[in-house]
This record gives structure tokens, C-alpha cells and sequence, in this order.
DNA sequence: GTAACTGCAAAATATTTGCATCCTT
DNA sequence: AAGGATGCAAATATTTTGCAGTTAC
């Protein structure tokens, strides 16, 4: 069966153009996606608001989750099976490159733990890498 | 001398009573702040705009750094003495409380290295932890 | 005195909400 | 048919910019 269409299935959502277009494009993509990519992918076929409730309705399903930065931009990415509704466990890296400004998660390089002050209980982890990516890399 | 002049003169900042107050506000509290913090606590004396654009100097200057976070909120916190103009190296790990929101730099927690696949190249790290820190946990 | 900083106004941008209409189931 | 999703308009919120007046040095 279309992985689309189970996704969205799996979450009891309808299944509309909109959500259709939004998801192939996070499948089709390797890194995160701002919601300025997906106004431009999409071609303002989808009122921008629409665009924010399906980003918002993916998030609360836990089909995507988004990537912290340290500067404004707010970045979502497809969640792994693992994620539950609202709570999500993709425990892997980010990295965001500097010169094509990509972000591509590093599905195999896992969060390492660290040792926190006494007293501190973590739950989650999240962690960015910046520099250079692969691609870029070789083409130099 | 002053440690809050001090930093100032050293970045070759003019010292204004708005910068003292927003530097002043830095310098007492642990955790990182938010804009809206800054107005809250500045209690509108001094115009939005001239927040803006202080935290913008400071963060220029390196005197502050901000901090990644998964929701849209920019968080600023004051950097250890090795941030040079622009390029900062707080590479400690920062820690988000669930209950009671408060962010905190663990200063004495450094990043720890990860391996990356084939052809990264690592250049800065980010590393934010949630869960609940020392002091909501001591209440339970 | 001069350069730097601030406040105000306004523009540009980003996000949210209400409601009527349309689409999925 | 009914509930959910969308588009549009508009309200809010956030951030940036220009410029004139003020302040630090």
C-alpha cells in the first residue's frame, strides 16, 4: 500500500491534496524542511494557513517533529515509527550545513548520554551539528 | 571595577542604561532569557526596538550566545569568557526544564563528540537536554 | 564635537483566529 | 449527511529599517 496514504491512514486523517503534497515532500526529502521550503515546493497551490494547521496537525500525530536551532528558524522533520502521539523519541543527530544550508538527519548517529550535575533527570535529548555536509564536502 | 562595566568597556560598548539594565539582568539570573523576559523586567523603560538591538550587540560581540530550542522561542544566556567576536564556543550542553521552563547552562557539562558518517565535517555542536532540573526536583 | 545609541513611526514579516464554504468519509 | 479541512479576511504578534534627536566619551 502507498506509505502516503498509510500514514495518514494510521493517524485517522482525512486524506486531502494538501496533506497529501505537504507528507510527499518530507518523504521525498533526505533533511528538515522550514515552512518557507514548503511554501515553495508546494507553489502556493495551499493557502499559507493551511500550510501551518498541516505542519500543526503532523506534529500533534507525531509524523514529524521539529528541530531546535539556535537561530529563529523553526525546522520539521518525518519522525521515525517510534514516535507516539505528541511524544517523539528521535534520538539522532541533525546536521545543518553551512554552505548549502541543508539539514539531513543522521538517522544512524544516535544522541550520546552525558553526565548531568546531581540532581538533573533527563527525559530527552536533542543535538545539532553544523559544518560542512557530505555532499558539499565532495564538491570541493 | 564593576564586573558589568567591565564587560562592557572590554567590548568597546558604550555604556548606556539600557545595556546595564538588560546586561545587569543576564549577570543575576542562571538560566537563559527570552525576549519577552527582557521587556517584562526592563518594565518597558526602554524602547522594544533598543532590546532588539542590544541583544543583538551583545550577542555580535559574543558577550551573550542563544540557544537552541524546538519550539519558536529564542533564548539568550551570557557566555563563558573564551566567545570571541562572533564565534562562540559555549559548546556545553543546555538544560530545559518540563515543569517549571526554566533553561539552564551547564556550564561544567561539555558536548561530547559523535562520529559522523563518510564526508562530515563537524564545525559547531548544540546539545539541549530536557526533563526536570535540580530544583524542581528537590520540591518532590 | 563626533560617533554611537535611542526612540518613534512605519514597514515588513510571521502567526493565529473566526467563519463560511467545500471536501472526505 | 456530518464532521473535518480549507480559503479568505482580518486580527495579532514579531522583527526590521529609516531617521531625527539625544547621549556617551
Amino acid at each position: 500500500m502507498d506509505q502516503l496514504l498509510d500514514i495518514l491512514k494510521r493517524n485517522r486523517l482525512s486524506v486531502t491534496d494538501g496533506r497529501k503534497k505537504i507528507l510527499e515532500m518530507f518523504l521525498k526529502t533526505p533533511g528538515a524542511l522550514a515552512h518557507a521550503d514548503i511554501e515553495k515546493y508546494t507553489d502556493a497551490a495551499f493557502d499559507r494557513v493551511t500550510v501551518y494547521r498541516t505542519l500543526q496537525t503532523f506534529v500533534d500525530k507525531g509524523i514529524i517533529h521539529n528541530i531546535p536551532t539556535s537561530d529563529n528558524a523553526i525546522l520539521y522533520a518525518l519522525c521515525k515509527e517510534e514516535c507516539a502521539d505528541g511524544h517523539h523519541h528521535d534520538n539522532h543527530v541533525h546536521f545543518i550545513c553551512d554552505t548549502c544550508g541543508q539539514t539531513t538527519c543522521l538517522d544512524e548517529v544516535t544522541i550520546p548520554e552525558v553526565k548531568l550535575p546531581k540532581g538533573f533527570r533527563p527525559q530527552f535529548s536533542e543535538m545539532v551539528v553544523k559544518g560542512i555536509c557530505a555532499a558539499c564536502q565532495a564538491k570541493q
